[in-house]
DNA sequence: AGAAATAATTTACGCGCGTAAATTTTCTAT
DNA sequence: ATAGAAAATTTACGCGCGTAAATTATTTCT
């Protein structure tokens, strides 16, 4: 394969005796040539190992074939996990994916988003950070782009929004550890950056009216996405001032709770959901990691694929219709109660 | 700000008074216009908005501004974090970095390779599967674009190397865990994807012999990145059955460790440094979460920093020089004790 | 076989910018 | 003020491809 190197298409139809109007439609769409033209392409293909100028491509496009995937902080492994599975839908959609992280930066989150405008993306998956959004900025990114928000809504920005339903997350864990046991309080960051944060503390909130339970709230201090860090520093508070109203706990995420089972450990207090235990810990997300807490984290989990998979059909519709796609409409997926060790 | 929409760079050089080869040169390097127009520019750049299209300028130039970075799996946080580090260096040095993730599959590794090829990089950073690796499709990677190789060495491939130097990381360890109790033995994956595994096996083996120490080697069964639950599941087979030659255990990461003392929990064995726990277990990486580990993981800590450094300035010396730098080099960091309570 | 439908070719222009050469303007130093 | 250097302008071409219109070749159907 490849006797000499090839410039252009030009050239690269010459080698191969079709014309380039013929080429690129191909390149565009190789169902859209003749079967035999396209045998004949694909064979000086393999022998040629020619691949058109991507640069050259876009300018002169309408459309790139470019998806931008943002997530506001990478390290954290559920958006990891999420942007692999999102990452490889558009692959197999034919699309190429930019995989950009805000870092839990607001500074960075508009980078990214400045960046994105320049390759023109056909559309754009975008989770914010959430509080920490510049949301004018978003919007006008929204305005000229078409972006479907994920994970974390921004009222009213964004062709639609895909997220988790948080009742469910929540309504779940709490009336599994009321059933077992103990009243569960509410154990959670003040000042959270996320939104799902918020819903799920009305969630619990109400949960518990509905079963007629007295509820209680938790709030530590802390900033920024060490999570783990903070509800390890806030369970050390909480427990060694004996802050604790019941002996079960739900934290509003896998992360607060690892950094919280970390302090119980290094404090001697028995977690688990049997009599001889201290107390209850559960949680939502069903982070990787929580099956290797210890013990493990009773959690309600997230359905990564049906996520992915509903956010990109969405932006592929919102892109295949120009933009427009009617009304925002926002998708809620249920969770679903992962029992382990830990209550 | 922004009266009329600016299609080009022909439209942008009319309203702000300044001819078009001025303004091009401006974008390619703000210094290289004299201090008056150069303020000229900028007050038209605040007043409409412009901005060159990127298409059409790598079209164009010799050389994109995109620097590309491949690691092999993202949703492992050690990976994660090294990328933002090395993200963020780019972008101060005026380069847009591209991040792909192998995901810890061979095919995805080269189709990110070929993807950056289509994008045409000043240059690469790219951390190799390993074992699983196509060596052959990146070497000749490594030929047609300025290619580093970080994390994981591939013999002779790349313009140069910067890792760790495995030898620092488990010669503290192994002297640590000696120091202070019984004879370390060794757990690890029998078939690493990662050569760093079988450098740390090497080295602890050396470090034994010239402790004059007997060597065990417990080698478990699992394949992919799955470390937690391979170190899990081998943790179980082998405490179960009681095949531990030694009370002290020096995992080959920190994911693995993880998988190891969640089993240790979950069969009630004690773990830590103290006289009381039954066995003290430590590793290497300094994994984010290894500090929230029960009990919190003693490892040997990589410097993010100075290898991301390390890395990008190499890179750009290579870039500079205009993909000729000599000899290969090969840089090795070494590793910081960090001492916590599982040994 | 011949007419209609489909596909490929030829020709030509445009996309937005880099860049080179020749020329004119502006700055710097005496 | 004036010569020389430095910077900006004018002019022009090329990058590699998308795409449209008119033409020619090939396939499909009766």
């Amino acid at each position: 394969m490849s006797h000499q190197k090839i410039k252009n298409m030009e050239e690269f139809a010459a080698v191969s005796g079709i014309s380039r109007p013929t080429i690129s439609k191909y390149f565009n769409n190789p169902d859209s040539v003749r079967a035999s033209t396209r045998g004949r392409i694909e064979a000086a293909l393999k022998e040629f190992n020619y691949r058109p100028n991507i640069y050259a491509i876009n300018q002169n496009r309408r459309q790139t074939k470019n998806i931008g995937i943002v997530v506001p902080y990478l390290a954290d492994p559920f958006f990891a996990e999420i942007a692999r599975v999102l990452e490889r839908c558009c692959i197999d959609a034919g699309f190429t994916p930019s995989l950009f992280s805000s870092h839990g930066e607001q500074a960075l989150e508009m980078a990214a988003l400045d960046i994105l405008r320049s390759i023109k993306p056909a559309g754009v998956l975008l989770a914010p950070l959430g509080r920490l959004s510049d949301k004018k900025h978003i919007e006008q990114f929204c305005n000229d782009i078409p972006t479907i928000l994920f994970d974390s809504n921004i009222e009213g920005i964004g062709a639609a929004f895909v997220g988790s339903d948080n009742f469910s997350f929540v309504s779940q864990t709490v009336e599994y550890l009321n059933r077992n046991g103990d009243v569960p309080c509410f154990f959670e960051m003040k000042n959270p950056a996320n939104p799902n944060a918020n819903k799920r503390r009305h969630a619990y909130l109400e949960m518990m009216k509905r079963l007629n339970l007295e509820p209680h709230v938790i709030q530590i201090e802390g900033n920024g996405w060490q999570f783990e860090e903070i509800g390890f520093q806030g369970a050390l508070k909480v427990l060694r001032n004996d802050l604790l109203p019941t002996n079960a706990v739900l934290c509003s995420n896998d992360r607060l709770a690892i950094g919280f089972l970390s302090a119980c450990y290094e404090l001697g207090i028995s977690v688990g959901g049997d009599k001889a235990s201290d107390i209850r810990v559960a949680s939502h997300d069903d982070h990787p990691y929580s099956r290797f807490t210890c013990p493990s984290l009773t959690t309600a989990a997230h359905d990564y694929a049906a996520l992915a998979d509903h956010a990109l059909g969405t932006l592929f519709e919102l892109i295949e219709s120009g933009g427009e796609i009617g009304k925002r409409q926002e998708t809620l997926f249920a969770a679903r109660l992962i029992m382990r060790d830990s209550a």
